[in-house]
DNA sequence: CCGCCGTCTGGCAGCGCTGTCCAAATTCCG
DNA sequence: CGGAATTTGGACAGCGCTGCCAGACGGCGG
């Protein structure tokens, strides 16, 4: 913590008044050519850095910007994050990454205390934060800047980017149909994203366009974790008949799926097909690697981030592309 | 952005001047019980919060320490930043995360520029910045404190939390001894990260305590990667004899050589053994779900937290366990 | 030739706190 | 009951910047 240099020691050695450091710092008009220069070698050779507390008590923004999360999976946090944090560096501002628990009774009132204490510019929201009204609105009274990231309600609200969940899940049931399957299974996810319901509802608007009856006894109710794909996968081979494809939420209930069918000994594909979606890090790394459908995770955030920031959008909501990724664990209907 | 309260307004409404509501924040003594809760009850009913700014540029202190990581591995990014996160909130800092190319030319200058620009009162380095000697000088240098998660190079120097790594790998050794295999090989990983030069120590170790000679044909290079476990394994198979037993440096690799296997039609753990390294989520997701050793990382990160901000360990470093977690890729040595 | 505007630069206040110093109120002794 | 020690709270400067305003200078049109 030793004598970091400051502007006025900037502004004495190249010899102008620390105002003008200051404009040449924020890249304002109204400096000659000459005088930017110098103030700039100098800078680069003290190494000197302003004070972002100072900044931001002095001016009106802080450059400073906040990403919530409160979701379990490492896979979706890091994506996440590295895509935000890579557009927020690019525009010059900082990105505070903030784990927040939904449920706590306190969260807005925490959440804008953070706001408060950090003098944030803005917030980027990820599911589930982006479903919570109280959130939204809080943020919306206090004229707030905040993109939301793949909301399920209120999509047309304010900024956000997006993908399409029902889209996507129809092409999945659409690859397993054309496969040959008829007995399509659903694990579905929690409640409190509304992803799941989307996803729910592309199988099920694809089924009936190929005028299969959607049958609510092959739709399970999963958490979109490991276990819960598992369980679902276990129930589900107690159906007679037995569904001869899974299509599974997310890539965690879709490997647990893997797993149970690989210790009931049913063979996969070629016994039973398994879809999941995300195409998170475990889709190659199981085995056979997952068909799934690739989540454009880190560009919805990256576009998020320059969404707010950047403002060069013409539309208040993006939408990205997904991808289905046909690998090996779906293969045509066995037949018997 | 609308107006927040500021110290000042709550002074006024508590009757006080806005120097004792300092004092109050800052729990400082010499403030009677009654004014305190006074205060208290203004700043709760407010829901004031001090600037973060204000503080850092008047005080010493910033009450902000970053989490430096170029890791590649989302489950570990998580959970370091989880651990460090927990500690560092309970001890009322703030903790920015922040990746860095550790093979940036600029990498320490950078990192001094960070320190600069937030006022850091610390930072907590974790694999591989932690083996950077120029960082290290520089943060010494600086007389900036600093803790180390885990550090491979100078372990007795400065700050440090680790865990035992050599002493893991003979664990996983010699379990996949007592289960009776001698033709054992081992995936190592990077050479920038020194624990994988520990792990194979380990396992050289343990294998010459049961008078094995080690042969070095047995130990391939991999990189941490999924797909450098799948190569070293489809190389290992070509081997004859064949190992009985595939000791990998971490999960992923081990997960790789899992998959090779499954491809091969060699069955995990009857024909061959697997024994992973860190007990990641891809552990108990891939099936057979693996045997490896848990290691303790968000542990490492919280006690790292608190060994630089608490300071009330007894020794500037201080040791984890970790846990051989016994799973399903490991059995007997198939007898022929 | 004057006035006016545009470009460049500097002066100064003040952002919301903490640190230091000092005054007033209270307590504790002999 | 007086004086010193201690507790309590206020005044004030200043952290390192930005915002606003004013001043110096030069070019241009009337």
């Amino acid at each position: 913590m030793a004598g970091r240099p400051t502007i006025k020691e900037v502004s004495k050695i190249a010899g102008v008044s620390f105002k003008t450091v200051s404009r040449v710092l924020n890249n304002e008009k109204h400096v000659s050519e000459e005088t930017r220069r110098r103030v700039e070698e100098v800078v680069a050779q003290l190494n000197f850095r302003p004070s972002h507390a100072a900044r931001t008590l002095a001016g009106r923004r802080s450059f400073q910007v906040a990403l919530l999360y409160d979701n379990p999976s490492p896979y979706y946090v890091f994506h996440i994050q590295s895509g935000a944090m890579e557009r927020c560096h690019e525009l010059g501002y900082r990105l505070l990454m903030q784990p927040i628990d939904s449920n706590a009774p306190d969260m807005v009132p925490d959440v804008l205390a953070l706001v408060d204490e950090a003098h944030l510019d803005g917030v980027i929201l990820s599911p589930p934060l982006t479903e919570m009204p109280e959130l939204i609105e809080a943020l919306d009274k206090r004229k707030l800047p905040y993109v939301r990231i793949a909301p399920g309600l209120r999509k047309d609200h304010g900024l956000a980017t997006t993908m399409d969940d029902v889209a996507a899940a129809r092409e999945i049931t659409r690859h397993l149909l054309q496969l040959g399957h008829r007995q399509i299974a659903f694990v579905r996810g929690p409640e409190s994203h509304v992803s799941s319901a989307d996803r729910l509802a592309g199988y099920r608007q694809e089924l009936e366009a190929h005028g299969i009856a959607f049958d609510p006894a092959l739709v399970i109710a999963g958490d979109y974790s490991f276990a819960s794909g598992g369980a679902a996968a276990r129930a589900l081979f107690g159906h007679s008949p037995r569904p001869t494809a899974i299509f599974a939420g997310n890539d965690d209930m879709a490997a647990g799926a893997l797993a149970a069918a690989h210790e009931a000994d049913i063979a996969v594909p070629d016994a039973l097909s398994i879809a999941g979606f995300d195409d998170s890090d475990l889709a190659r790394a199981v085995w056979p690697p997952l068909t799934t459908i690739r989540q454009p995770v880190r560009e919805l955030a990256y576009a998020a981030a320059d969404l707010m920031l950047a403002g060069t959008a013409v539309t208040p909501q993006v939408m990205l592309e997904h991808e289905l990724m046909v690998r090996a664990t779906t293969g045509p209907v066995p037949k018997d």
